[in-house]
DNA sequence: TACAACAATAGAGTATGGTCTATAGTTGAT
DNA sequence: ATCAACTATAGACCATACTCTATTGTTGTA
C-alpha cells in the first residue's frame, strides 16, 4: 500500500508516518521496476510497527527507545542476546514506571482526602 | 532559604527551578523590608512542591498538568468540586497509564518469547 | 488532455521542557 | 576594600517529537 493508504489504516498523518521513517522507525520499499516513479510501498507488518509505536509512545517510551525494541524484535541487527537484554531492560523500566504511578495514586488519594477533610 | 539551598535540598538546578517558577508551579517571597537585594525566599513547602513536581514528571504528567494538581491542593483558586474534579480526573489518567503500561509488558513479554524460541 | 488527488523531498515552524549565557548587582568572609 | 560566591533578569539555545509549507513530479478518472 501507499503512504496514504497507510496513514488511513494507522490513524497518523503522513507527515508523522514521513517522520517515522526518517528517524528509522518503518521503512518502505520502492518498486524498482516502476521507473515513472519512487513511490514507498509499506506491508502490513509496517501496520503493526505503527500500531506498537503509538503503545509504545504512549507508555512514555521514547523514538530512540522504540527503535530499539522495533529492531530487537524485526531486524537481524542483534544478537539474541543483545534482543533479549534490551526486552528485558525495556521491562524493567515499565516495573519502574508501575511503581512511580502507583505512588503516585497514593499521593494524589491524599491530596483528594485533605480537600475532603478541609486540610488545604 | 535562599534558591542555591533549594537547588541543593531537591538536586533541581537554579535554572530549573526558576523555570518551575515562572511556569507557575511554585512561588519564592521577596521581603519588603529589606530594601538593598530583590532575593526570593522559599519554605519548606516549596521543597515539598519540587519533589512533587519531580515525581510528577515521572510519571509523565505535563507542568500545566502540575500545576491544575498544586492549585488543586496549596492553593485556594479554585472550590472544593473543583479541586476534587481535577484530582479524581489525574487519577482516571494514572489508571489509563497503568493499563498502557500493562499492555505493553505483554507484548514485550510475547517478543522475548519470539526470540526466545527464533520467531523473529 | 485536463485536473484533482496523490507522491517525494527539503526545510521551516511549533510546543514542551528545560539549559545556558550575559549582564548587573549583592553578600559575606578576609 | 577586595573578591569569591551568590542573586535576579532577559533572552538565546537545545533536544524531542512532531507539523506544516513549498516545490516538483505522478497517477488516474472524466
Amino acid at each position: 500500500m501507499l503512504i496514504n493508504e497507510l496513514s488511513k489504516k494507522t490513524g497518523l498523518s503522513t507527515h508523522t508516518i514521513r517522520f517515522y521513517e526518517k528517524s528509522g522507525l518503518i521503512e518502505g520499499k520502492q518498486n524498482k521496476a516502476v521507473k515513472s516513479n519512487n513511490y514507498f510501498h509499506y506491508d502490513e507488518v509496517t501496520v503493526e510497527k505503527l500500531e506498537f509505536i503509538s503503545d509504545a509512545k504512549s507508555v512514555g517510551f521514547t523514538i530512540r527507545e522504540i527503535g530499539q525494541m522495533i529492531d530487537a524484535w524485526y531486524n537481524q541487527k542483534y544478537t539474541k542476546e543483545q534482543k533479549l537484554e534490551i526486552l528485558d531492560d525495556k521491562l524493567i523500566s515499565l516495573e519502574q514506571k508501575m511503581k512511580e504511578i502507583k505512588e503516585m495514586k497514593k499521593q494524589i488519594i491524599e491530596f483528594k482526602d485533605d480537600v475532603l477533610n478541609d486540610r488545604c
